[in-house]
DNA sequence: CGGACAAGCTGA
DNA sequence: CAGCTTGTCCGG
């Protein structure tokens, strides 16, 4: 079976839109989804004569259930009269909720993802009350662009299978947006709304006023479900922002589709691209990506369109590597052409930050021996190496205790591995400015003052311009245990580039990475600006492993994976242990896998069930 | 999920 | 056998 049409037996609930001519005296029933997860099933209800509030499919109610009262959504406008049970009364409205199509497309992804539509409703729908919606503007013709970036914007626009645009990571994708807001929102006879998908809530801040100064009347969907509800021709948002509840969908546009803010790996798992193409399917509209680095995932199927090489180059930042082999090992991770392209930076940029040094270790160490013995300091409980940081702390089970060697009494220690603080500190004796650390939990004014930073990837999300941005451990990312670590190294590339602009530009800066595997793939494609063989790495090895998009897998969790796992196999599923109380469970598609999870009962023991997560 | 109700366990 | 815990069922 297609996966066309099992959405549409998952669509089966769905009635029709609003207000539904009645006889007066009649009683209308609704079926209604409740917030109530574990309840999949529509339950009936009365939906009484005083009722006051939208009733179309999707609109928001309280009803009671089993003595209590629960939030839910009108799911299907009357079912089956002939009701064995007391029907009770639908108790208040909730204003308005998502309109039909995400209903369907909640549906849709618990079948895809083996969860329940609850879930994805919560997201679909406001935090508060809309009981009433504004009146979406007159949408302004405007002039087509002509830049090679607007007219590929319009031609994927034209385009119902979906589209992936690979660019430069500091090219600017604005132009493609005009180009679809031109092609798709331009004289159309039905008001329609245009989507557009960022990984950050300041991207989608950002981009809502740049298309404001240009006349495009677009909201961001963190203060605009509203004007969304009512149609607003374009709408910003984040990942929630797939299920943004405007009537008539358009068309779906996501900016940097490889961040991996758009893969949820939390329970349930799903994905802002399978979940935009899904919606864009059933309502015929195109579904636009824009990567510098598409992965196997983010491709899927897709349309590739690219410039030409000269031009996607160009929009990769200068590289520079450090070839750690050759420094000596007591400059530790602050090698001396660090510093030398950091006081260069400090030079050319007089105010600003001009430096900005990222590794993934927070505190000051992350691996500390004893000064005197050398004893590599670890914990009392469960032997793991220690984090010092005012204390030594064990990042394992938690227990911290004071700085003395277990094995000579000494309290001097060697630092091994440094972490942020500490090479804060001695960035700032080696370069006389002031160096701040900043990691995900430092606050806004951690900035001031500092004309060169140390912290974690954080700092990508903080600043926006750069002279200079080292990756001083860059084999961590490198070589990091997981499908798709490369693809994720040449992405930091990417983003750490946006900082220091395009290497053609005479003002743009450089990113600095140190590394020990000069001829890595992702170190020689980030040095020419073209991220094919790493891209084309990524789908080889997942082709030939089997691993999404080429195959489907779920990772069970719990005391009763091994029972779920065995059910499953029986139906045709491949399974593997992974750990005594996990498995790993693999169909040949999406859609096999999804009917077997669906058509699969689960244990009394409890299962966690998590369907094609971005790492395996 | 969480209330209801049934079946099982304990202690005097 | 009351009083309490644990398990299973089901909601309109």
């Amino acid at each position: 079976m297609g996966a066309d049409t099992q959405s549409r037996r998952h669509a089966s609930g769905a009635g029709s839109l609003t207000f539904l001519a009645v006889p007066d005296d009649a009683i209308r029933r609704v079926g209604i989804l409740t917030e109530v997860a574990a309840i999949e099933k529509n339950l009936d209800y009365e939906l009484p004569s005083e009722f006051v509030g939208p009733t179309s499919v999707g609109s928001r109610v309280r009803v009671p259930l089993h003595g209590r009262s629960v939030k839910g959504w009108i799911v299907s406008d009357a079912s089956n009269a002939d009701s064995q049970h007391d029907v009770k009364k639908v108790k208040a409205s909730l204003g308005f909720g998502p309109p039909p199509e995400v209903i369907d497309l909640a549906r849709w992804a618990a079948w895809r993802w083996a969860s329940q539509p609850a879930r994805f409703l919560s997201s679909a729908s406001p935090e508060t009350i809309v009981r009433s919606l504004p009146t979406p503007p007159r949408f302004e013709p405007s002039e087509a662009p002509t830049s090679p970036l607007g007219v590929l914007g319009i031609e994927c626009a034209r385009d119902l299978n979906p589209s992936v645009i690979r660019v430069g990571p500091v090219m600017d994708p604005f132009d493609i947006l005009l180009g679809m807001v031109k092609e798709l929102l331009d004289d159309s006879t039905l008001p329609k709304s245009l989507l557009v998908l960022v990984p950050g809530k300041g991207y989608s801040r950002r981009l809502v006023a740049r298309l404001s100064r240009r006349g495009v009347p677009a909201v961001d969907l963190a203060d605009g479900w509203p004007a969304a509800r009512a149609g607003w021709p374009v709408v910003v948002g984040t990942r929630s922002a797939c299920f943004a509840p405007v009537p008539h969908l358009a068309g779906i546009l996501i900016l940097d589709g490889e961040d991996s803010r758009f893969f949820s790996e939390g329970a349930p798992t799903w994905n802002v691209i399978d979940m935009a193409r899904q919606r864009s399917l059933e309502a015929k509209a195109p579904c636009v990506v824009v990567s510098s680095t598409p992965t196997a995932l983010v491709m899927n199927g897709a349309t590739l369109r690219e410039l030409d090489q000269t031009t996607e180059s160009a929009h990769w930042p200068r590289v520079e590597v450090v070839d750690l082999r050759e420094e000596d090992p007591r400059s530790g991770m602050l090698s001396s052409r660090l510093i030398e392209m950091s006081r260069a930076a400090l030079d050319a940029e007089s105010s600003e930050v001009a430096v900005a040094c990222i590794v993934n270790r927070k505190g000051r160490a992350r691996l500390v021996a004893c000064r005197r013995c050398s004893e590599i300091a670890r914990c009392e409980n469960c032997e793991s190496s220690c984090v010092l940081d005012e204390k030594l702390e064990c990042p394992r089970c938690g227990t911290s205790r004071p700085v003395i060697c277990r094995s000579c009494g000494a309290t001097a220690m060697k630092l091994l591995r440094l972490g942020t603080a500490q090479l804060a500190v001695e960035l700032q004796a080696l370069l006389g400015v002031n160096v701040k650390e900043i990691t995900a939990t430092s606050g806004p004014d951690a900035l001031k003052g500092a004309r060169a930073l140390v912290g974690t990837e954080a700092i990508l999300s903080r600043v926006r311009h750069a002279k200079l941005v080292a990756l001083l451990d860059f084999d961590h990312h490198l070589l990091a245990p997981r499908a798709g670590a490369e693809i994720s190294a040449l992405t930091l590339i990417g983003r750490a580039g946006r900082l220091v602009g395009g290497r053609t530009r005479p003002e743009s800066g450089a990113v600095l990475i140190q590394t020990r595997l000069l001829d890595h793939p992702v170190v020689v494609a980030a040095e020419h600006g073209d991220p094919h063989l790493v891209v084309d790495a990524d789908v080889d090895l997942r082709r030939q492993l089997h691993l999404p998009p080429f195959g489907s897998l779920a990772r069970l969790k719990g005391p009763g994976a091994l029972e779920y796992a065995t059910l499953l196999e029986a139906k045709g599923c491949q399974s593997a242990p992974l750990g005594e109380t996990e498995f790993l469970v693999q169909a040949k598609s999406t859609t096999a896998l999804s009917d077997c999870l669906a058509g699969t009962p689960r244990p009394k023991a409890g299962v966690r069930v998590g369907v094609d997560p971005e790492s395996v």
